[in-house]
Order: C-alpha cells, then structure tokens, then sequence
DNA sequence: CGCAATTCAATTGCGCACAACTGAATGGCC
DNA sequence: GGCCATTCAGTTGTGCGCAATTGAATTGCG
C-alpha cells in the first residue's frame, strides 16, 4: 500500500509551493538590491537580454524571456518612460518593434556588474550547487512545456 | 582568473530565471488542471491548508503561504463569493477574522485528490527526485529570507 | 495579382504579489 | 483605569503574467 490519497493533498503542496515560495523570496532579495538601480527583476531580465544581444524585437526578447506582448508591451513602455530603451518600428517589417538600449540604457550595465555578485551571495550556494540545481530546474520546465492533458488523462 | 564580471550578467540570469520559469511552468499545468474545480493555484493552496486544518484566522493562513492579507483579503472574497468559504470576525478577537470551509468548500476537496497525482506525472519526476529538489529550494529560500543587505556589502 | 491565413504588437480584463497606509481592537505598562 | 505601542484585516496603488481580442502588415497559394 501507498501514501493514501489524502496525504498527498499535503506532499503535492510540496514542489510547486517550495518553487514558489523561492522564487518569491527571490523577488524580495532582488528587490532591495536592484533598487537604487531603478529596476524591478523583470525589467532587468530585459536589461539582460538587451546588453547581451545590443538591439532586438519584441517577439525574440520574449522568446529570451518566455514572456508575450501583452506582459512586454507595458513593460518595455515604462522603460522607455525612464529613458533607458528606445522602440521603433522595424523599417523590414512594420509588424515589427525594434527595441534599442539608448545610451543610459547602456551605461546602466557598468552599475548591473556586481548584481550577480550580491545575489550569489546571498543565496550561500556555490558555483556547482547553483548548477546543478538550475539544470534539474531546466528539466522540470522542459518537462511541464510537454504537458498535455490528453496525454495525460488517456494514454492510448 | 575567474569568469570575467562581463560574463556573469549572462551566469546570473540562470538560477533565478530557471525558477521563474519553473515557477510560471508550473503555474501553466496547475492552470489546466484547475480549470473543472474553478481554482486558480492560490487558491489551489488555501484551500489545501483549509482542507487540512479545517479554519484559521487570516493571519495564520498567510504565516502558512507566506502571504499577507494584501494578497489574502481579495482572494479569500473571491472564495467567498464562490461559496467555498465563509468569513467572520472571531468573538474572542474582534481584530482577527475566522476562514471556515462550507459545504461546498469541504466537498470540494473529493475532486482535488487526484490533483497531485496529475501533477507528478506532469513533472516526470520520481518521488526521491521530488523530494531532494525541494530540500535544496527550501534551504535557497531559508537563505534568502536571512538576507540582510547591511551584512552582505559591510562584513564587519 | 488577389485573397485568405498567418504573424506581430498592442490592448483589455482578471488575478496575484507586495509596499504603504488606514482604522479598529487588544495588551502592556504605569 | 488610562494611555501607548502592537497586532490585526482591509484598502490603495503599482507592476507582473497570461488569456483573449484587435488591427495592421506580411506571406503564401492559387
């Protein structure tokens, strides 16, 4: 015999919930060092992408990111709003929205260096803890992607 | 010499980033699953600490998800309204306010027990596997919690 | 070419997360 | 007993995340 169905109700909170509560805390952590930087951790994801790659559409930051226009569009505008990106409309493709880091977008990168450095720090993991666990994460997102409820419920 | 700061910005983007994507990953298949119990995750998991305690005031339910009655107050309404719980001042504390299931609520929970295993397929994760990740992420989240900024750029 | 299907960004609507604040109730301390 | 700090829930305001829709531009196909 199994754990009973009933208990399960309490070890599914498990996981997702202990996801959930890091990737919370996360936020906590990341919000009080990101802030003399004027970001919130989305929009320094963005920044990421952006001083990575220089210039691109909305359609690949999203691809980067696993985020859509409607989550974008809003928050590309404010940054725009504080000077630090530029959008235009690609001259190709006038579906297209080009997005720029303008110069103090770009300067922003010399004060983002000790970010990650801040945030190891304050996670206490080393190098190959950080790995490792990013690698099973990357899995498990892989692994929920494929999800298909058909699949799932009627295995044929 | 270590990886060079330039480098880090990308290395950085991979703990945190993979969580969120986990994290939002997650939250797509609860999405789906929840959808015939009328449940978005949160609520999801109030109701599974109602289910196992029975009632309890806000406070504890928020000290239970780590959430606070900002978040509490419009999704526990939104329960009401649905009919799954009730709300009411305590007696003993006027300032305190008691989460009882109804019926309907304690009903609920028949169609919730199959949730979990739904998911556990989903991740393709075997239990030991479930269990070691949710160690490390509650360690993770133990330490970011400690964070103290003061601590970490003035080790005096 | 002409028309239908697709692709793209933006918008709308809803719910969550969290900071900051309000106001009522309580408890401690003199 | 009277006052002040604390403890609650609730509200407001901001931002993210996502589904659904809109509308314009492009592509594909006959």
């Amino acid at each position: 015999m199994t754990t009973p169905a009933t208990d399960w109700l309490r070890l599914d909170q498990q996981i997702c919930f202990s996801l959930n509560a890091a990737s919370r805390a996360f936020g906590g952590v990341y919000r009080v060092i990101l802030k003399d930087l004027g970001l919130t951790y989305p929009q320094y994801l963005v920044m990421l992408v952006l001083w990575e790659h220089g210039e691109l559409p909305v359609k690949k930051l999203g691809a980067h990111l696993r985020l859509d226009s409607g989550t974008l569009s809003p928050l590309l505008k404010r940054l725009e709003a504080a000077g630090l990106v530029t959008r235009e409309r690609s001259a190709r493709d006038e579906r297209s929205v080009e997005v720029r880091l303008t110069g103090r977008g770009a300067a922003l990168r010399g004060r983002a260096v000790e970010v990650p450095r801040r945030i190891a720090a304050a996670t206490g993991f080393d190098l190959a803890e950080v790995e490792d666990l990013r690698t099973r994460l990357d899995r498990l997102t892989a692994a929920l992607d494929a999800y298909d409820p058909e699949a799932a419920s009627a295995p044929s």
